[in-house]
RNA sequence: CGCGGGAUGGAGCAGCUCGGUAGCUCGUCGGGCUCAUAACCCGAAGGUCGUUGGUUCAAAUCCAGCUCCCGCAACCA
């Protein structure tokens, strides 16, 4: 019979910046998927990378004074890089692709070629914004205060040309395979694909890009290189040596399509609809699913670099074992939804489970073993009626197991094997070894107790090795488990040790933590990252603004203006829109200000316009002028309010 | 009315697809045990399952409205 197979990948991650615990967490996921897949027999394929093309590589770069190949190389590659924390991280994947080794280049315009061959992919024109100085082509989105994000200074409407994806001509057959299979996971994802993209009309989508070099270029149109979307999605086929040599084309053939892509919620819209459009395209198979897994939040809000509360996971794996924090992601976290990141939870999590429960049973199995059997239990053993329940769980925890991996539901197939754990802890009590151990004529029940201990840590330690390998080895050798009974086989029923089992007490498998002294430690570290993002994020704000002289000052009018009314601006959380008497007649102007005041805080009172801004629309809105306000400490902001006796129109220099 | 998710004992969560004694971990209180990593085991207190209404013999679970929180999108003129 040819071996099953099982093709899975964690999306390549963006190498701009170290990798932190969410990054982490989807890989670890992926590499427990992955193990799991082996531990049953399977031939697996599990690939990861990085995606290291970009606009904003090639800024950061450029920052840094190096070339972007040197900056990602050194982030990839480099001491305490993406390849070295998934070393630490024991992450046991086959193929590692980088978007610019060069076989998934030359592949990547093979596919762009054959795309525009079959008229998939056309010539036109991007509209958006250009800064003439810093010859720049930027979107909308990237504009910092309607600015160039670079120099700061205005930009003008320009037209580049681009290549587009015909997307939408796929647009049914996505919405079919959203809709009416499983494809995509957990389906409450489906609901928000559909209704935000694909109800709305998908539009082309760009596929290359002209602003910026660091790309794949397009070998028939040189100035132009591949933007993100086709440059990264294939990653997952050139990596099987599809379109290229490095890998042989059977590679392709034996593990396309993938069973299943891990990604995160955030990129659920590339994988499960343009993934499948492009697919669909090359008349390439599709893969079986994409599960879009949740985020770690931490204090409950998104992490970020700004906040400077970004998790290391070097710090933790490196304190607490890669193995606990494999198991307290997994453990957790349900992987569909976002979850709270805490150092507390972590180290709880450890505690109880791995050190209290885990390890301790562990412990105690072994060193009753030791002490009253030398270390080998006689093969003359006696059953007992507290048997017959702890036989029934160990039995039974396989297939339990098995249909929650099946799922993905990881902590729920963790909380199994946990309860069964449990349940051992408690026989212990039950049987009370110590009291047999008195009596020489209770020896052979002893053994037996002993022996359903060993037993059942065994099944335990084999279903736990996709998640703490190393730990498992650990806790085999221990207990004495031959390379044989460590099989997916083994666990299907209690009872595959032979009754001559000899185990041994080893060194604590996790030694307790003194929590409160590791949560002080744990804070001054973040503290310390904190005070060292704040600085590099002072270090990036300019000196100061640059002098002006008189002339530029008066080039701003100024006047005072009375608010006539207020009200929010639907569809917005920050804006009110503000009906005014400039002194000469009314305008509406939009203030960013609705966090901090309420329409009848406002009506009435005398402000500062700015009244010569040219008209801007808001959400729909018109706005002429601009009010002035203060950014106070601790996030407030502070509307400027006149003295009412100061006339509306009255001009302020 | 832009889209989606959430609201369950002091804390963090499960249960909701397929209605029928509200469960887990931590914390608190009391007890047991001594093999073990001051661990393990048992028991107790503590919840009108956000709110209002509907369907039903029966609703945490299904339906509708409302309130509050969180993400995404838009946005701070």
């Amino acid at each position: 019979m040819e071996q099953k197979r099982f093709y899975i990948t964690t999306p390549i991650y963006y190498p701009s910046d170290k990798l932190h615990i969410g990054h982490t967490y989807c890989t670890v996921a992926t590499d427990a998927m992955a193990r799991y897949k082996r531990l049953q027999g399977y031939d697996v394929m599990f690939l990861t990378g990085t995606d290291e093309h970009g606009q904003k590589i090639e800024t950061k770069a450029n920052e840094a004074g190096v070339t972007p190949q040197q900056f990602v190389d050194q982030i990839v590659e480099g001491p305490r890089g993406v390849k070295d924390l998934w070393k630490l991280m024991n992450i046991s994947y086959d193929r590692f692709i980088r978007t610019t080794d060069d076989y998934h280049v030359a592949a990547i315009q093979k596919i762009f070629k054959k795309m525009y061959e079959k008229g998939d992919i056309y010539k036109g024109t991007y509209k958006g914004k250009y800064c003439t100085p810093c010859e720049s082509f930027w979107t909308e989105s990237q504009l910092k205060d309607g600015c160039c994000p670079d120099c700061g200074r205005p930009v003008v409407d320009a037209e580049e040309e681009a290549y587009f994806f015909r997307l939408s001509k796929y647009a049914d057959k996505v919405r079919d395979l959203l809709v009416n299979t499983d494809f995509l996971q957990p389906r409450s994802r489906v609901n928000e694909m559909i209704r935000n993209f694909i109800d709305p009309g998908l539009e082309d989508l760009c596929v290359s890009r002209t602003s910026f070099k660091w790309g794949v270029p397009v070998d028939f149109d040189p100035k132009h290189v591949v933007y993100v979307w086709i440059d990264a999605l294939f990653n997952y086929t050139t990596a099987l040596g599809f379109m290229n040599d490095k890998y042989p084309q059977s590679d392709f053939e034996k593990f396309w399509p993938a069973d299943v892509h891990f990604v995160g919620k955030e990129i659920v819209r590339f994988h499960s609809i343009i993934w499948p459009a492009m697919l669909m395209s090359m008349e390439m198979p599709l893969p079986k699913h994409v599960f879009g897994h949740g985020w770690l939040l931490l204090d409950g809000g998104k992490m970020s670099k700004s906040k400077g509360n970004v998790v290391d996971p070097y710090i933790l794996a490196e304190r607490y074992s890669a193995d606990a924090l494999r198991y307290f992601l997994l453990r957790d976290f349900p992987f569909g939804t976002d979850g709270n990141f805490s150092n507390e939870l972590l180290i709880n999590r450890i505690n109880i489970d791995l050190a209290n429960d885990l390890g301790n049973l562990v412990s105690r199995t072994t060193a009753m073993a030791d002490k009253y059997f030398g270390g080998t239990l006689p093969e003359n053993q006696a059953e007992g009626p507290e048997d017959g329940e702890l036989l029934a769980m160990a039995g039974e925890l396989r297939s339990k197991y098995e249909a929650d991996m099946e799922k993905y539901a990881f902590q729920n197939a963790l909380a199994d094997v946990f309860a069964v754990i449990s349940r051992a802890n408690k026989y212990i009590d039950e049987t009370a070894p110590w009291i047999l151990a008195k009596d020489e004529a209770n020896h052979p029940r002893l053994a037996r107790v002993l022996y359903n201990l060993a037993e059942t840590l065994r099944i335990c330690t084999v279903l736990l090795q996709p998640f703490m390998p190393e730990t498992c080895v650990k806790i085999f050798t221990q207990l004495g488990t031959a390379e044989e009974l460590r099989t997916w086989d083994s666990a299907e029923a209690f009872g595959r040790t032979p009754a001559a089992a000899v185990l041994h007490k080893g060194d604590n498998i996790f030694p307790r933590i003194d929590a409160a002294k590791e949560l002080a430690e744990l804070e001054a570290l973040e503290a310390a990252q904190k005070a060292a993002a704040k600085e590099s994020a002072a270090e990036e704000e300019p000196e100061g603004i640059a002098m002006i002289g008189i002339e530029d000052f008066a080039k701003v009018e100024l006047r005072a203006a009375k608010i006539l009314s207020c009200e929010k601006v639907k569809r917005s959380k920050k804006l009110l829109k503000l009906t005014v008497n400039d002194g000469k007649r009314e305008r509406q102007v939009l203030s960013g200000i609705s966090q901090w005041y309420a329409p009848e805080d406002l009506v009435g009172k005398t402000i500062v316009l700015v009244s010569n801004l040219k008209p801007a629309k808001l959400c729909g809105e018109e706005s002429n002028g601009m009010i002035l306000a203060a950014d106070c400490p601790n996030d407030d902001v502070k509307v400027l309010f006149l003295d009412d006796s100061i006339p509306a129109g009255a001009k302020i220099r």
